[in-house]
RNA sequence: GAGGCUGUAGCUCAGCAGGUAGAGCAACGGACUUUUAAUCCGUAGGUCCCGGGUUCGAAUCCCGGCAGCCUCACCA
């Protein structure tokens, strides 16, 4: 049978379900409590002995009426009797009907289901003969008819491509998946709740930017028709946050989407989820602890150990988190010493980089991404970069060629990225106006934007700030490999008509 | 953007030395008041991703396109 006639079969029973005087779409349905709150109502069933103990009058469960509602995910028909898995957002629970005890009108109902219809029940909750926690349905409330058939019961829908595309199948009938998009709502309100408790505030700054500053990536390039001017999707948060610190916003956040006009991969997503801080009178070590602190407690949140799994294997969150000077690790990684330009560019040079024409430290940091990153399981900081490739980051009082910035690995994967704010505003200028050799501009921070500057140059506080990748950091929290696991709706390829 | 893999019934998948399409689940009809991926008997269901080509004949081979996945590049 087709897909017409398997809906055909379907609005069948919608007319039947009519022709019992119900509306198939059903309505509001009060009072039934979540499935998983209703399987810890177990403990409630008694057993009750029938007036004496007799032969042929066994003692029998009495257990509490319940009203649940969900999505019936399995159906098991053995004439008279009928079985249903019942799923709702919280659980799934077995429903009993049988013909002589709910009636003949629940029964002509109870012959109108199909897979994925959405019924409520009410009815006492006890065993089954096999054990089986189980809802003996006294009464049945149609709440909604699907006319389309669920995916195979037992396999689920396993075809990445239609998992994205009908995201609602995926979360209703595939095994984990709801639960973990819930997780990271838990993840984020965790995050928002640490803060609050480190007495940050959050705000909203713009999304439609007049310059895409802040990180470096390619914009998404959109238009005003009023003003007549072509404006930029955020690529960061920083530089408007910075503004705030001006402003006297001490303690400030931002927890938003940005948007990034580059490829798609696993651990990439074009429109993605970013947390960025700043704390007046704080500096990167500040911000070591606060980004240690967010995922703690984040992972607390989730009910989880701090040692989580991991593919195969496991990563420990256990604090503190190692810290590694990031020409420590090159030199470990890369057996390069970091001081000796010549001798990175040998290293360089081994690992089949190109490096004419490029500036020392653009050539240091091709190499420590080539070598080391994916080396790094973590969570370890690595801190203190190469100053000429962090140009918003302050530089060490006794070294100006070290950035006070650190970057947060979990098995290579960047998960945080952290400054010393850089609040001179002749240098912030400097470093805009400065276009290092071998990086193409679109590749650069380094994009002059004239009002940040003058905010600077009114005075913003000494400052650490703060940059979390959300997505990445609900990937490590909920074992998820691929960063489309963990958006509900990643960018796709719209569908052909 | 480059390379590799994949695309067959509503879903999950077989079939691919070229001979006219198959299973399980779902659906439909029948039996069954304790099943749990229920079971048993029967029925029906296809633009083999799209478009060309080769061939007497293409789901299968070739070319082009579309979509997804993986790797690489850019990026977090």
């Amino acid at each position: 049978m087709g897909g017409e006639a398997l809906e055909a079969a379907r609005r069948e029973k919608l007319q039947k379900i009519r022709q019992l005087g119900l509306d198939p779409w059903g309505g509001r349905f009060d009072g039934h409590e979540p499935i998983a709150r209703i399987r810890q109502r177990e403990k409630e069933i008694r057993m009750v002995a029938p007036g004496d103990c007799q032969i042929g009058h066994p003692p029998q469960e009495q257990g509490p009426h319940v009203r649940a509602a969900g999505r019936i995910v399995l159906q098991r028909p053995t004439g008279k009797l009928l079985f249903l898995n019942i799923r709702d957002w919280t659980g799934q629970i077995q429903v009993l009907i049988g013909q002589r005890q709910v009636g003949e009108k629940n029964w002509a109902v109870a012959k109108c289901l199909d897979l994925g219809d959405l019924v409520g029940v009410d009815g006492e909750l006890k065993h089954t003969k096999t054990g089986e926690l189980s809802i003996f349905a006294d009464a049945l409330h149609f709440l909604c008819k699907s006319l389309e058939p669920p995916p195979a019961k037992f396999k689920g829908l396993r075809d990445p491509e239609l998992r994205q595309r009908m995201r609602y199948l995926d979360l209703a009938y595939n095994e984990g998946v709801l639960e973990r998009f819930l997780r990271r709502t838990k993840i984020v309100e965790s995050i928002r709740r640490t803060l609050a408790g480190e007495g940050f505030v959050e705000v909203e700054g713009p999304t439609l930017h007049a310059i895409a500053g802040g990180a470096a990536a390619r914009p998404f390039i959109t238009h005003h028709n009023a003003l007549d001017i072509d404006l930029y999707l955020r690529i960061a948060l920083e530089l408007h946050l910075k503004r705030l610190l001006v402003g006297g916003m001490e303690r400030v956040y931002e927890l938003g989407r940005v948007y990034r006009n580059e490829g798609i991969s696993p651990r990439h997503n074009p429109e993605f989820t970013m947390l960025e801080a700043y704390q007046a009178y704080g500096d990167y070590r500040t911000m070591m602890d606060l980004a240690e602190k967010l995922i703690v407690e984040a992972i607390q949140a989730t009910g989880q150990s701090l040692r989580l799994p991991w593919g195969e294997g496991e990563i420990d969150f256990t604090p503190p988190f190692a810290r590694r000077t990031y020409d420590e690790l090159l030199a470990e990684y890369a057996k390069v010493d970091p001081a000796e330009p010549a001798s990175v560019v040998e290293g360089a040079r081994r690992a089949g980089l190109e490096t004419a024409g490029k500036h020392p430290d653009v050539v240091k940091n091709e190499l420590f991404e080539t070598v080391v990153t994916d080396q790094l399981a973590g969570p370890v900081f690595v801190m203190d970069y190469p100053a000429a490739i962090c140009p918003l980051t302050k530089r060490k009082t006794d070294a100006p060629h070290i950035a006070e910035r650190f970057e947060l690995f979990i098995q290579g994967m960047e998960v945080a990225n952290a400054y010393t704010e850089l609040n001179d505003p002749d240098l912030q200028e400097e470093l805009f106006r400065t276009q290092l050799a071998g990086l193409p501009e679109e590749e650069s921070m380094a994009r002059m934007d004239r009002d940040f500057i003058r905010a600077l140059r009114h005075g913003m506080p000494p400052a650490g700030g703060l940059g979390i990748g959300i997505d990445r950091l609900v990937m490590l929290l909920t074992n998820a490999q691929t960063i489309r696991e963990v958006i509900l709706f990643p960018l796709l390829r719209p569908e052909q008509e």
